[in-house]
Parts: structure tokens; sequence; C-alpha cells
DNA sequence: GTCTATAGCTGGATAGAC
DNA sequence: GTCTATCCAGCTATAGAC
């Protein structure tokens, strides 16, 4: 299942630019009734109705809308790769990429509430990715991943690698889940949870540097 | 709006019996629904289908679908109050305290999952829980908030007291969190993020105790 | 490519007989 | 207290005209 539904084998280069722009609003569309009413709420009438169009028409660009909630979880994880990306190149300390990745992460989370749930936690009671979603979210979470297991090279953390890099994502999604529960209209920073980040950095910078 | 409508002003005691032994069946067939199908799941036929009723006599015992949902958001904080009260005198120093804060917080998470998604992330879209609720909720919250500053009279978090324990729930909420979405089926204390229990002990230890 | 029309289902909730 | 019958709303999805 691809981004929308095969239309015929091959599209004048104007057609299909016309398609593609219909394939993002659509997806734009999605995503604020998902911010809205909750990621779960998705429906193809609502969607239509904010397009100006009726459902039917939406299935000659997606087969269902199980499609179009696979199309919105491979964009998020490749948003979210994208983001994550330029961390490693500008830090220096381990600390520093650190605070970064905290940084990043967060703010990606906070910007794209309704790709993130949809992409890290299970909100929508029928939705199964597909095999090939599912791999590309392997292969954009492997690279970010291997790019932190840098920390656990400079800092003395004590633990196996992988174990250091996952209790780092734990907190990074307690603090995001709980800010986007609690506070979600707060940007990056404040708000209860929002502005733990420099505590949850000093934690783990007190009890992972060289004595 | 209380756990189930209220019948005739008084019942005799017989009665009564049967109707909270009838609201106490309805909850458990709920439960289990939100457990195999996900939280927002929920249906009344469907939950009628597996008690052997008809649907409308569910609205005997219940206003409707979210008069259920706000007596199971009840009962889910009125357990993890329960769960959490016995940690305080049960504990001597406070690293021994954080871990049993840990271990209680966690195993109510996936002894009841349906309940700890209900009450601590917002997985139904139309669901709010009512005034009475919300200010039961508080206090279980509060009650159990106030034991955990105990912690920070005795630790050396350098940070304010709030803080500090806000920092520990999100991290016991990242690591059940990422646990229920990822292995839900694995006991306290295994799988990939389960596991890292006392990687989060040690890290809290290293940076709190006094030097 | 978009529409009307509609099938077909599931859901929440109520009325009223028994 | 439980049921049958029913209403009404909303949904996904398809067929086929234009």
């Amino acid at each position: 299942m691809n981004s929308g539904v095969a239309p015929s084998p091959t599209l004048s280069p104007r057609r299909q630019r016309n398609r593609d722009l219909m394939v993002e609003s659509i997806l734009e569309s999605a995503r604020a009734i998902m911010r809205e009413d909750g990621v779960a709420a998705l429906s193809m009438h609502e969607l239509a109705r904010r397009l100006d169009m009726r459902a039917p028409s939406l299935y000659h660009y997606f087969s269902g809308k199980m499609d179009i909630y696979d199309s919105l979880f491979r964009l998020g994880f490749t948003l979210f790769a994208d983001r994550m990306q330029p961390v490693t190149q500008n830090a220096g300390s381990w600390q520093e990429e650190l605070e970064l990745t905290f940084q990043a992460y967060m703010s990606f989370a906070l910007e794209n509430p309704e790709l993130y749930q949809l992409c890290f936690e299970r909100p929508v009671p029928g939705f199964v990715p597909s095999q090939e979603s599912l791999a590309l979210s392997f292969g954009q979470l492997n690279a970010t991943y291997e790019r932190a297991a840098r920390i656990h090279e400079l800092a003395n953390t004590g633990l196996p690698p992988r174990q250091a890099v996952d209790l780092v994502i734990a907190m990074m999604h307690g603090l995001t889940a709980l800010h986007l529960a609690n506070e979600p209209h707060l940007p990056v920073g404040q708000g209860r949870f929002g502005a733990l980040i420099p505590a949850a950095l000093s934690v783990l910078d007190k009890a992972w540097s060289n004595p």
C-alpha cells in the first residue's frame, strides 16, 4: 500500500503534480482533525467536509482510512528522522549532544503531536502499520539510535550501550507524553513537565560524568 | 453522576447487593474489552453481548457509555492510591523508597493497563471526567505526591521539591508507557524498558546522593 | 476526477410491553 | 429489571452517472 491508490500506470507531469498537491492537502487536513479531536477521531466524512469534497472522492487518492493513517505513520517517522539527524554534527561534548537531543525530540513532538502519538503510542484501535511502513520506521529509528549510542562512548554510564540509550528515550518520552497530556498548548521548555529538561540533563550529567 | 443511575431512593439490602454485583460485573467486562481491543473500543452492544444481556439493560445501571468510563476513571485512581499508599511505611532509606515507588507504580500499570491508560493518558476522544471524578483524582494524586516529597527531604536533589517529584514521575511514566506500547505481555522487571528500573534508580542514586 | 445515491453496518440511546 | 422494537446518527466503502 503506497501513499494513495495507484491511478493509471503513468501520468503526465502536470497531472502528477496536481495529484501530489491533492494528496498533501488531504494529509494536512487529516492531521488537523487528529490534532483537534484526537488521533482516533479521524473520519472520511469530516475529512471530505473540510476539503469541500464528498467522501467518495477521497478514495481516488487513498484506498481507505487505514491507508491515510499509514501514510501519516511514514510521514511521522520521516519528519522525526529529519529532525534528529543534525543533532550529532552540531554537538561537541556528550552533555551538549544530550541537550540537543532532548530539545529536538520534544520540539518535534510538540510541533507534531498528532504524528508523535500516532507513531509512538497506539491510540487507534484498528490501525496496524503495513509491513513497508514498519520497515521504514525501524530504519529511521535505528539511524537515530546509532547516533545516540555515541553518547555512551563518551560518557561513563556503567550500563550496556543499548540500555543507556533506552533510558534516555524513556526519560524523553515521559516528559513529552505528560506535557502533551496536561499542557499541550505550552511550548518547549515551559510548563510543569516541559520545564524539566534542564533537571533531567543535570541528573544524567551528575550520574554519568567521569569522576 | 455517581456509579450507576440512581434507581429508587431506597433499596432493600438484598436488592442493593444484587445491584452492586451487577455493577461490578459490568465494569469488569468493560475492562476486558478495553484491555483486548483498546481503551477507546468500548461499545455498549459488545459489552451487553459479553454479559449475555441486551444493550438497553445496561442503562439501568449506568446512564451511558461515558458514565462507565467515568466510573472506571474513579476506580483507577482508587486502586492506584491503594497500591502506592503502603510504600512509605515499608521504606527505610530514600533509595529504598524510590525503588518501592518504581515497583508499585509499574506493577499497577502492568496489572491494570486499561485503567492506567484511561487515567493517565487521553485515549478516548469524547471522554471528559466529571467534576467529582476529577476532584477525587486530584485528592488521590496529592496524597501520593506528598508522600513522595519525603524523598526530597532526604536526598540532595538540588531541585525544588515539586520538580524532583515530577522528574521521578516522568521517568516512571516513560518506562511504563513504552513497556505497555511495545511489550505489554511481559511482567514487571522484564523486557527492553521494563528491565530498566535498576538503571533508572542507579542514575538517581548517583545524582542525588550526598557527596 | 468528482459527484449522487446507496448499500450495509455499528453505534448510542429511548419507549414501552412484560 | 429485562426485554423487543425502533429511531437516528454516523461511519466506511462501492457502483455508476457525468
